[in-house]
DNA sequence: GAACCGTGGTT
DNA sequence: TAACCAAGGTT
């Protein structure tokens, strides 16, 4: 074994957090914990693996559940795909592995939404395998333990991580080493200014000797993201109001109320509704703005309430959904202030 | 291989 | 406040 390796699973031994997926040696907990958290703080995540897990307590119970349930488990989590391709990737293993996950890397990465590091993940957890499984984190420690200073996500620097990963994975433990240097990066060796002083491979540390680790890795910028306007229209009619269920790749399986792209006014913006929906409406009455940041762009949103009669049928696409209904239905947190300016009154 | 895909906390 | 960030995968 590796002498970091030694110090890293003797400091593990110390500091381990103690997480609620831990202590297990079930590949289908390893999984969903390992398909919540990406991306994803692990604070985020705790309110919502146990929940889930109950609801969905087996691989075949996820398989066997419809997708709006699995999506309604993850509302709030984010990067909504995770949870379509962890319930259609659970389908892959009922139908070539019989329910339960196999623990060859390279047929793991076949299953939907299980990727390089996913793979690694959940063999080396829980199967004992010992492969990498590099992540942000790893990135982030190798990147200071070896001075790696060219831009960490360029294929071949990324490559030559990915090789020192592997050389570090020792026979006996590897799940535990590699959640070992994901908790020194979650909670020493920590992005921005790192706690080297407490860092149990400080003496094995490039970065802490140079005094650069405060600036790696060296990681591209982000690109600025594209802010677009829209009119967001609550259309009441009745107990009822008018939503849609999303089919584009952008937040697809959720409900969304009407949304109309511009920054036109309530005047110029009656009109044209009422014929794209085949919809006698009355005058919008502005709501006030709102704003949803996501990662590569911005909903710069306006509010409004309309009324609709009370008769009235939704036109193709959208449904009139009754608002004690709404509560069972997945809405991204970008409708967050219009299902706020909604439940207002009433 | 670059772009796309959420959300909330920290600085 | 704006920027940055957090256990990546898919297209």
């Amino acid at each position: 074994m590796h002498p970091l390796t030694a110090a890293l699973l003797d400091w593990y031994d110390r500091c381990a957090r103690d997480l609620p997926w831990r202590g297990f040696h079930d590949a289908y907990r390893t999984w969903v914990s390992e398909a919540m958290l990406q991306q994803t703080r692990v604070e985020t995540v705790l309110s919502y693996y146990d929940r889930f897990l109950s609801r969905f307590p087996t691989l075949p119970a996820l398989a066997e559940a419809p997708e709006a349930d699995v999506l309604k488990a993850w509302e709030g989590l984010g990067y909504y795909s995770r949870a379509r391709n962890l319930h259609n990737g659970a389908m892959d293993v009922m139908e070539q592995y019989g329910g339960v996950l196999p623990r060859d890397p390279e047929k793991l990465k076949k299953i939907r939404g299980i990727g390089p590091y996913t793979a690694g993940a959940i063999a080396s957890i829980a199967y004992d395998v010992p492969v990498p499984a590099v992540d942000g984190n790893v990135i982030r420690v190798l990147s200071r333990i070896y001075g790696i200073r060219t831009d960490a996500l360029q294929p071949d620097t990324r490559k030559h991580i990915e090789e020192l990963a592997a050389a570090l994975v020792p026979e006996e433990r590897p799940g535990d080493h590699n959640q070992a240097v994901m908790d020194l990066g979650a909670t020493v060796c920590v992005p921005g200014t790192p706690d080297c002083a407490v860092c149990p491979l400080s003496a094995f540390c490039d970065a802490c000797k140079a005094g650069d680790a405060s600036d790696l890795p060296v990681l591209p910028k982000a690109k600025p993201q594209k802010v677009i306007p829209y009119a967001v229209l609550l259309i009441r009619s009745g107990d009822r109001v008018l939503m849609r269920r999303r089919t584009e790749r952008l937040l697809q399986g959720l409900w969304c109320f009407p949304m109309f792209e511009g920054e036109s006014h309530a005047d110029e913006l009656l009109p044209v509704v009422s014929k794209k929906l085949h919809l006698s409406l009355s005058s919008l009455r502005d709501a006030g703005p709102a704003r949803h940041v996501f990662t590569h762009q911005v909903w710069q949103m306006r509010i409004y309430e309309t009324d609709a009669e009370a008769s009235a049928s939704a036109p193709a696409g959208y449904e009139f959904i009754p608002l004690d209904h709404l509560k069972d239905l997945t809405l991204p947190a970008a409708m967050n202030a219009a299902v706020k300016v909604l439940t207002r009154q009433a």
